[in-house]
DNA sequence: CTGATCGCTTGACAAATATCAATCGTCCCC
DNA sequence: GGGGACGATTGATATTTGTCAAGCGATCAG
């Protein structure tokens, strides 16, 4: 691990309420790879060696089952990833893969549970990134289910505008086939359902997304926080 | 709050690794009530003002958006529900209903926090308890993207039956429109996916149902302890 | 007993979504 | 520069799922 990784862990929300000592037990045995897009780092259904956390680049959360495949999130800087299994020692629900080049600390899970049990600021820690976790899956979950593909899309994109700062325009930072297996559809269908959202004021070209009428799009969505806000 | 709860209470895992002063300061303000069926106990969008634990009956998780509504999970006992809302002092992200009568212990989430701040072993609980969640959300969210309507109700039945001992025969413990919304279906469709699985040996009767052939239930469903085993 | 209500079921139809096949464009490698 | 691979798009079609309307059967109140 690189010196000047160490104090940009120690802010993470994860890691600022626990002791210097219980800090230096969790980093001794950690390292920092960089992986080329592509590469898969956990496997669903094994038991977790490490708490991953993604420095830059980003990480797709996949799973499978009967010989399909869905994308179920993407791990952005700075965040930790599998958690829940890291802290149970439970097997992995979902596989990761990097989406890009990206830099990832992995911790070893030994070492989490280690800390986890003499740690008392690590231990609450903990219960807020699990409990922030289990609401986004719950948001992504009313998504799933009370919306159409074209209402998910509508409020992904909205999502992904106030990610951007709000701006009108940006760029989807996630490849189209991936974002239809997000959202819970087939690439075909995304392309269309694309082209539907064009009287809404919505331009696409590639990876570019031009919100022109967000009044509009905004009628068609109906954003809700209990859904869309992923700070609360 | 009756005095025979208490020890109930207490060998909870949630509540079995605090300390008695903690668990008293937690049951000091608590009580418990007895609801009929169909009694809204939180709305969606409220900040939580108890942390609810089911001791009989059932009580139905359930998401709005638009005039929309679909059902997101049942809470049997002896189970907490909305957790993560009480520890973060967070808007409900669901609503929840009695869906028959229903004895339910109320402790209010100030109580709750409060105590979660100095007993660590509590604290440690939560950990536990929020990941189970975490986890079971994520697998239901899997068993959505991942099956089609006809596989999730093979797969149901078969955790049904589990639950029940491994009973060839047991009841639908809940009304089959709220099981279509669970599975994201309408009841029209669950009527049909019903018939669709009679090849396969299923034999239902208002609330019965009978896997008359197992094997030939399991090649269909293909269940798989990633998505359909509750305790992992 | 009777009528009303309610949940479930069924059939006919409509809408949404997936699948298949072909094409287009871009990027990369030779 | 010329394939070739790959992702995106489009059109045609099939499948799945939802909607609407009607009817059935159980339950319950009067």
């Amino acid at each position: 691990m690189r010196p000047d990784d160490i104090p940009e862990i120690r802010t993470l929300d994860l890691f600022r309420n626990m002791s210097d000592e219980s800090f230096g037990d969790l980093i001794r045995g950690a390292y920092v790879q960089t992986f080329p897009p592509q590469v898969q780092l956990i496997t669903e259904g094994d038991y977790p060696d490490f708490l991953h956390i993604v420095l830059t680049g980003s990480v797709e959360m996949f799973a499978s089952w009967n010989g399909r495949e869905t994308s179920m999130a993407t791990v952005r800087p700075i965040s930790t990833f599998i958690l829940a299994a890291s802290i149970k020692d439970a097997p992995y629900l979902m596989s990761a893969r990097t989406a890009e080049k990206s830099r990832v600390i992995m911790l070893p899970s030994m070492d989490v549970r280690a800390v986890f049990e003499v740690d008392n600021g690590f231990a609450r820690a903990v219960v807020g990134e699990l409990a922030q976790c289990y609401r986004a899956v719950v948001k992504t979950s009313k998504d799933l289910k009370l919306r159409t593909s074209i209402e998910r899309l509508a409020n992904y994109l909205l999502r992904s505008s106030h990610r951007a700062g709000g701006a009108a325009e940006f760029d989807l930072s996630i490849e189209k086939r991936r974002l239809a297996s997000f959202l819970g559809m087939t690439p075909e269908n995304l392309s269309r359902a694309i082209k539907a959202l064009r009287p809404y004021g919505v331009e696409v070209e590639g990876p570019t997304v031009r919100i022109v009428d967000r009044d509009s799009l905004e009628g068609l969505a109906k954003p809700n926080p209990l859904i869309d806000d992923p700070s609360t």
